[in-house]
DNA sequence: GCGTGCAAGTGGTCCAGACAACCAGCCGGC
DNA sequence: GCCGGCTGGTTGTCTGGACCACTTGCACGC
């Protein structure tokens, strides 16, 4: 009892940010009052300091909201819109559409120039290449082409083409961590054109995206999706001065 | 707004924080270690706590980098790349390119039901409505629509159109703190195709974007880009498990 | 009725230590 | 020459206080 806990938490702000994090997912609603800072230090038998390391860590996260004299609350979930790595799959569930894909490319052929140099590989490299057909609940949403290096995950398509491309890259111990990606705007060719289902309108919004496990490129994938049933939300920063560190021109000759 | 002690440092923290800025922005390079935790402790007469947390502060916005048992060092500026709220101005000098405006419209009426919503005022409010054509290198890019409510800047338009939207609002005291933007894709109107001078394709990529300063919003305002000659830059971070709150029933339909 | 001022409670900042985990380099033993 | 331990330096975690700035509610006086 009186003892620190054993077992639960190696360190004690651990402990305390797991309970807020449970806290916040269980009980609290949007706007409520988590336990004031004082009433943690009681609970958990740790110092302020401790429970403040806890609460600075969701507060970073976006989880919690600190309002000097009144108390720290739960955050809205403006996290909920922000753009992130996640599959077709999951963004269509999450905007309450049920996916669908039909493959109609899986191969491995070798890296265009293009792909290659995008991937850091030599060109030729063998890549995997996956063309998809996406639709949410039923009409077709987006035509996607996916290029994965050969030698990061050689069984990629040994089963078929996985459910999830990310999925079965992280289950090979590759999840994504970053990525990048251009938007733009075109005119649909013929083929996107049938095979979108386009009509009235024939604008479609590109992306190509980059994807990385920490420093290595996972994956390069272009899609095309119907302009007139697809957009994207962006949050804008404040436009700060950024903060540059000096650039030196050293840089090329640089150490390595 | 500031406080306390007319001196230098309001806080010390922020005078350590300053020190560490001039250093990343002045002196040290991406790699560079920044001083031990304990030698900024002496330098400043400040406790380790106290360095910490102006450390800390930097460590979260990407400027250092922390590595257990060697030190702290500077950050590659990851931050170039992110979307900001930034005008068009900014953004084509960014770009290398070189920026001009035409006012095709600039009026104050009263805001249709779409927009009063947007900025959170009563339909039929004054707003200032300015429309322009924007251009890059001398060739259109886009044309945009932007509302500001006339009582958060009854003058904005007194002296013509200022040459910045965000600048004027900012010299007002409302300097732009973040907004979120929404992106898709059409054809162009008859009206964009001329002004656009589209000739072969005829899609464009819209925008809409709300912008706010802290909690008041400040400026509406629809853009459409030549699809073929613009681009947006994402990134993306990583898809984690988000940490959602409890939804509360009071908020009606939303499904979990 | 109404404002004013006070007190309690909250987060914000700060101190002066402590020990642990980790890393690099030096140096002795093999 | 190579390996292992030692050592000094670094960040990571943590204590138990302190005072300040801010918000809120309430009692009090007008």
């Amino acid at each position: 009892m009186g003892r620190a806990r054993p077992g639960d938490g190696e360190h004690k702000y651990l402990t305390v940010r797991a309970y807020l994090a449970d806290l916040v997912t269980q009980e609290l609603e949007v706007g409520d009052a988590v336990p004031s800072e004082r009433t943690l230090t009681e609970k958990f038998g740790v110092s302020r300091m401790t429970v403040r390391q806890a609460i600075d860590a969701l507060v970073t996260e976006g989880v919690l909201h600190r309002e000097q004299g009144r108390g720290t609350f739960v955050a809205p979930p403006r996290a909920d819109f922000e753009m992130r790595l996640t599959t077709f799959g999951e963004e269509a569930r999450r905007r309450g559409m049920e996916p669908g894909t039909r493959v109609l490319v899986a191969e491995t052929q070798a890296a265009p120039p293009s792909v290659a140099e995008a991937l850091g590989q030599a060109e030729g490299a063998p890549m995997h290449r996956v063309v998809r057909l996406r639709s949410a609940d039923g009409s077709p949403m987006c035509i996607e082409e996916a290029w994965v290096p050969v030698d990061l995950a050689p069984d990629l398509l040994d089963g078929g083409v996985p459910e999830s491309l990310y999925g079965a890259l992280r289950e090979r111990g590759l999840a994504p961590t970053w990525g990048e990606e251009t938007i733009t705007a075109s005119d649909a060719t013929p083929a996107e054109e049938h095979a979108l289902e386009l009509t009235a309108s024939r604008a479609v919004m590109r992306t190509v995206r980059r994807t990385f496990a920490g420093d290595t490129p996972l994956m390069y994938s272009r899609s095309s999706y119907r302009g007139d049933r697809y957009s994207v939300f962006v949050p804008l920063r404040e436009a700060r001065p950024t903060l540059v560190p000096t650039t030196s021109r050293a840089t090329e000759g640089k150490v390595s």
